[in-house]
RNA sequence: GCCCGGGUGGCGGAAUUGGUAGACGCAGCAGACUCAAAAUCUGCCAUUCGCAAGGAUGUGCUGGUUCGAUUCCAGUCCCGGGCACCA
């Protein structure tokens, strides 16, 4: 009887179907075990062997946990919305929903062939009504909520409307429009579409105009990481920005959550990292710089902008200085002297607050006294939360003081200060209940965070205020320019006249900028002085604006203060426009390069002179909250995430417009279901082929929603569905929820490091938040399987061009035509050996260069041939049909010649490049053709051979007939091929049992931690072992048929079943390792003389120091190396090895 | 540029805490069985000197710590991945 492992492999698979044997319950008095695979995508194209990588380390993991005694839970589903299906139904017509369950259809046949233990009862499909009508209602959920920040976590929106009505929404910042300030009675004012409007800004899941990717080609909308160098990166379809209504989720609410949720998850470090970068959280400052007076201003700020300003007006209010500095340095000292005398003179009652907030140094909060504001002297002030404590004394009860008051505080309000009054009773009386008022106060955030774009009422003499962001407050006086993006706000107002020309030219050539230009990576340095001036807050330098495309107006406040010596971006661009750079670091800085070290000694810094950098940084914020021109702040790069895609086949929104207002269907409501489409072209100003259905959009008494989810909807979702698959009342049973919790082990590729895995994190987050689950990090454990790399294989694009102007070695886009529609493919490295100059036979036109486009992948490499070591090529023939089809016309190529098969072919060399596998890059090798060949389980085994799983590693079958023999070894140790099965009862000698116990530790060890290369190694060892031992017992091979279920399944029910003719071994148990088996009494000991080993000693264990230095000493060879002469030292490590020092 | 990984025979890789570098497999070489092939089995297989015994070198490179370093430290080069005019 052979190894047949076809039939075997059909039996079982077919057995374990009708057995239900992968099924579990959500009742179980076992421990629960959750093991998920990132499911698939199902393509055109099939699996390939880079997908099974993941699924059969979890397959392991999943059956080793199994036989360990737990209850798992081993899902498997698809995410069947997406962009690729909806091409597919463009180019051919078919229906994404057909294609799509046919490209299932060929997953579930691949998956079950290779043995994988799914429970295929709870499978789901994010394409699936019942399945999104969830993913809707979720999402209404998102939509109900905003995002509490005091707490920390989601509230309901109605919750919020509570609040506004009790309080307006000084206490909580609105997320989508800072500025937003509104008082209680105001809110009740706002007509139903304004209250709409503001809760949409504070919704977690929010609508909002916004510059999205949009890419005409595919006509949707892309997000950041679906974009690369500029195009789309299916595709490399051109790619603009475009503002469009979208749908978001306000994830941004969720940064520092999503960030400190880390630490509790067991994720690589790598992976990590890269959520950290991606969330990019950076702390700095913000400064505020005025703009200084220039007589020439243009455009003029309009008189009602500059105030009363101009009018010499005599009153306080009109002569308070800019931003947030309580005084001018004049005004400062004229009240110092008299806010000194005040402190000496001061009441009982401040004297007696002043102790106790002293004493109690309230949460931490500096407190200052009689500290000058705006020409007017509260009684404390802490300025770091811009509150003002005032005690009344007698005066203040006169009816002209209390005018006063009522102005000042109204200034003061404005300004964002607050102001907290107490009488000289309330004080003497009852401090306790003063303090505790003031605890309070500090703890809100009211008046805080509200570092808006300046009132006109604020500018600086030149009108404006200028804001940076700096993560580097300590190169203060090192400030040699500024640069504003752009687009930012304040190009107009402070371009001087004699400048604006030039800006205007600039402002143009960012427009122009094409993005075939931007692909083309020349990174000159480019920007426009504004004419004017900023105001160095410290030292009053003036600091000349520029605008410049390397500040990016999505980042920080839009615009920057440049520091030269310390910035290499900075440095560029002063010596590009000859900007006199200041040296705040001495001798760390050379003259030739900026250098960004926060070690450094300052100088030529004011105040901060001789400290070190880092130390400077949190003395300057604390300067800048004292005077009142900054704050520290913290800054995140991530962006909300863009939620809507101008396509068919995704999630139908559950919104509907009435009055231009979003409104949530009821969830009676849902599922929205995707209406039947004929045609899948966009709509109407590149809306989704939604759009196109007049019947559908109207419902409810409005208009629907014609946008679709994007692909990560469904997907940051479906580990909780599996719990629960079938349940029509809610999107998963809190009981089945609470059982199996956190998935355990998640499994899949880095790809989805940053997109799917954080949108999930964040869900999940909102969802218990909201109270549905009680957990809120969905993966406990991720392991990301490395990829399987194989060649991919380029040819350079070359497009001819006919230079208007120079010989510019690199040119930019407007000084070359490029003769259209030809396309040269050229020999890797022939660059130079291109055919021009070259005529255009109908224009007569000279093209006199070429220029390079790009490597073009060649997407079909069965006719590349390796010619040599690295040498890739393919003949011209093939390379001209395969241009052909792609519908470019042909010109020409530099040939090599290459001797094939004694017959010279012309020939082009292709770049080979080691690439991930995948369908796109026309790489992809086939499982069914190894497992039609070798069987499922020697599939199984040799991909976990090939290493550790998450490495990544070049695809190569050579190997796959040594695991294969192996496993044709394992079966002839049960079963001979004339006698039939040869198990016999025998008891088993120690030399068996210590090669069985060796490796149920070895086995136990390395599935534990996912080594499984070496798991199959240790099977190797053992089944070597055994054969050499002729050992057929039972009481050894059955435990090792055990060992072996999780990885070869298939062989190891069959071997199983020829010793038991019932049960099946997957709910057999795993073998205890007994450690009496391993122990010896003796080892081969090591002998090394300095370092090296000379020999082996096989010595006792028992054996202690003086008697193995005996031993040592008295051996030949050792006495060799010793010559005559006495050991310096001996080196004895008990149970590992002896050295001799000579 | 920044942040992560990783460099070990002809190849994939092993060495779990600083303790015999190269397990296991592929490829290769020699042999057994066979008319022959397949399958199977046996032996050899880092480089180098040597008939051998034995020696020298060896984990990208340069140093360091240590009785002892693939493993720890410093520097450096190369490869892969991620991020990026991010202030």
């Amino acid at each position: 009887m052979e190894y047949n492992f076809r039939e075997i492999e059909k039996k079982w698979q077919q057995q374990w179907r009708e057995s239900h044997a992968y099924e579990v319950t959500n009742d179980s008095t076992k421990p629960k075990f959750y093991v998920l695979d990132m499911f698939p995508y199902p393509s055109g194209a099939g699996l390939h062997v880079g997908h099974p990588l993941g699924y059969i380390s979890s397959d392991i993991y999943a059956r080793f946990k199994r036989l360990k005694g737990y209850n798992v839970l081993h899902p498997m589903g698809f995410d069947s919305f997406g962009l690729p299906a909806e091409q597919y139904a463009i180019e051919t017509g078919q229906h994404p929903a057909v294609t799509t369950e046919n490209n299932i259809k060929r997953y579930r046949e691949q998956l079950d062939n290779i043995g994988f233990c799914y429970d295929w009862s709870r499978e789901v499909r994010t394409s699936d009504p019942k399945y999104y009508k969830w993913t809707q209602w979720i999402f209404l959920q998102l939509f109900d909520s905003w995002y509490n920040r005091k707490m920390q976590k989601a509230e309901r929106i109605a919750q919020l409307v509570a609040r506004f009505r009790q309080e307006g929404n000084a206490n909580h910042e609105c997320p989508g429009d800072k500025k937003l300030n509104f008082i209680a009675e105001e809110w009740k004012g706002f007509d139903e579409a304004r209250q709409q409007e503001i809760l949409m800004d504070y919704r977690l899941a929010f609508s909002a105009f916004g510059e999205v990717n949009w890419c005409e080609a595919l006509g949707t909308v892309l997000a950041n990481d679906e974009v690369v160098n500029g195009v789309s990166e299916r595709g490399g379809h051109p790619v603009v920005k475009k503002k469009m209504r979208q749908w978001y989720l306000r994830i941004t609410e969720y940064a520092d959550r999503l960030l400190q949720g880390l630490e509790q998850v067991d994720f690589s470090d790598a992976m990590k990292e890269m959520q950290r970068n991606w969330i990019g959280k950076s702390q700095g400052a913000e400064i505020r710089f005025k703009v200084a007076a220039g007589n020439d201003l243009t455009p003029n700020p309009s008189p009602k902008e500059r105030g009363t300003k101009e009018e010499n007006s005599t009153d306080v209010k009109d002569n308070i200085p800019p931003g947030y500095m309580t005084n001018t340095f004049e005004q400062w000292k004229a009240t110092a002297d008299f806010a000194k005398a005040n402190r000496k003179n001061s009441t009982e009652a401040e004297s007696l607050l002043w102790q106790e907030i002293r004493n109690r140094k309230l949460q931490g909060y500096k407190f200052r006294r009689q500290h000058p504001v705006a020409g007017y002297i509260p009684n404390f002030i802490c300025i770091e939360k811009r509150l003002i404590v005032e005690i009344d004394g007698g005066y203040h009860s006169e009816e002209e003081q209390q005018k006063f008051d009522v102005s000042r505080t109204k200034w003061l309000e404005e300004h964002d200060y607050r102001i907290i009054r107490f009488t000289n009773d309330e004080v003497t009386n009852n401090i306790e209940e003063v303090l505790q008022k003031l605890e309070k106060a500090l703890s809100s955030n009211e008046g805080l965070g509200k570092l808006t774009a300046p009132s006109p009422l604020e500018r600086g003499q030149g009108g404006e205020v200028i804001t940076v962001y700096t993560t580097r407050p300590d190169t203060i006086f090192g400030v040699d320019f500024m640069v504003l993006a752009p687009e930012h706000e304040l190009v107009a107002s402070i371009t001087t006249a004699e400048q604006k020309s030039e800006v205007e030219k600039y402002l143009e050539y960012v427009k122009s900028r094409s993005e075939r230009e931007r692909l083309a990576e020349v990174k000159s340095i480019t920007g426009a002085f504004t004419g004017a001036y900023a105001i160095n807050p410290f030292n009053g330098r003036e600091i000349p604006i520029w605008i410049s495309e390397y500040v990016l107006a999505g980042y920080g406040t839009g615009a920057i203060m440049a520091v030269p010596c310390g910035d290499q971006r900075d440095y560029a661009f002063a010596k590009h426009f000859n900007i006199p750079i200041t040296n705040i670091i001495g001798d760390a800085y050379n003259g030739e390069e900026a250098n960004a070290t926060k070690d450094a000694i300052l100088q030529n810094s004011d105040f901060i002179n001789g400290m070190v950098m880092r130390d400077a940084i949190d003395l300057v914020i604390d300067k800048l909250e004292e005077i009142g021109i900054g704050k520290r702040q913290i800054n995140y790069r991530m962006r909300d995430a863009g939620f809507s895609r101008q396509r068919y086949w995704g999630e139908p929104f559950p919104i509907v417009y009435k009055g231009g207002v979003a409104y949530a269907l009821e969830e009676t409501d849902l599922p929205v279901e995707l209406p039947y489409v004929d045609t899948y072209s966009a709509g109407p100003e590149g809306e989704g082929p939604l759009a196109n259905l007049a019947d559908w959009i109207i419902a409810s008494g409005g208009t629907r929603e014609t946008n679709t989810m994007p692909g990560y909807a469904g997907s940051s979702w479906y580990f909780l569905r599996y719990m629960d698959p079938y349940n029509e009342r809610e999107f998963v049973d809190r009981k089945a929820a609470d059982y199996w919790g956190q998935v355990d082990l998640y499994i899949g590729g880095t790809e989805h490091a940053v997109g799917h895995l954080l949108y999930s994190r964040m869900w999940t987050k909102a969802l218990y938040d909201l109270g549905y689950i009680s957990f809120d990090e969905p993966y406990k454990k991720l392991v990301n399987q490395g990829m399987i790399t194989a060649f991919s294989f380029f040819v350079e694009r070359i497009e001819l061009v006919d230079l208007l102007s120079g010989n510019a070695d690199f040119f930019s886009e407007s000084e070359y035509v490029p003769f259209e529609n030809k396309i040269f493919f050229c020999s890797f490295g022939e660059f130079d050996r291109l055919p021009v100059p070259y005529e255009d036979k109908q224009t007569g036109k000279l093209y006199e260069r070429g220029r390079f486009l790009n490597y073009h992948r060649l997407k079909d490499v069965s006719h590349i041939v390796e010619t040599g070591e690295g040498d890739y090529r393919i003949s011209k023939k093939n390379l001209e049909a395969y241009i052909k089809d792609k519908g470019v016309e042909f010109v020409g190529f530099e040939i090599t010649d290459v001797i094939v098969d004694e017959a010279v072919e012309e020939y082009v060399s292709v770049r080979p490049e080691i690439e991930k596998m995948s369908k796109s890059k026309g790489n992809v090798q086939n499982p069914d053709f190894i497992v039609e060949k070798y069987g499922a389980d020697t599939f199984r085994m040799y991909e976990m051979f090939l290493g550790p799983v998450e490495q990544s590693k070049p695809w190569d079958t050579k190997g796959i007939e040594g695991v294969h023999r192996f496993l044709r070894k394992l079966w002839r140790l049960f079963v001979d091929e004339v006698k039939g099965a040869i198990v016999n009862h025998d008891p088993a000698t120690d030399a068996e049992l210590k090669v069985l116990h060796k490796t149920i530790k070895k086995i136990e060890e390395d599935t534990e931690r996912f080594s499984f290369n070496t798991a199959v190694s240790a099977f190797m060892v053992c089944v070597n072992e055994l054969n050499d031992l002729k050992c057929h017992k039972k009481e050894i091979l059955e435990p090792l048929v055990i060992l072996i279920t999780p990885y070869a399944p298939h062989i190891a029910e069959e071997l199983w079943n020829i010793m038991h003719n019932d049960g099946s071994v997957l709910d057999a148990v795993f073998p205890k390792l007994d450690e009496k088996y391993l122990i010896e009494s003796a080892k081969e000991y090591p002998v090394s003389i300095n370092g090296k080993v000379r020999t082996n000693i096989n010595i006792s264990l028992d054996a202690a120091q003086p008697e193995v230095e005996q031993i040592v000493l008295a051996n030949d060879v050792v006495q060799k190396w010793l010559n005559g002469q006495g050991p310096k030292k001996i080196i004895f490590v008990k149970g590992r090895m002896i050295n001799v020092v000579i």
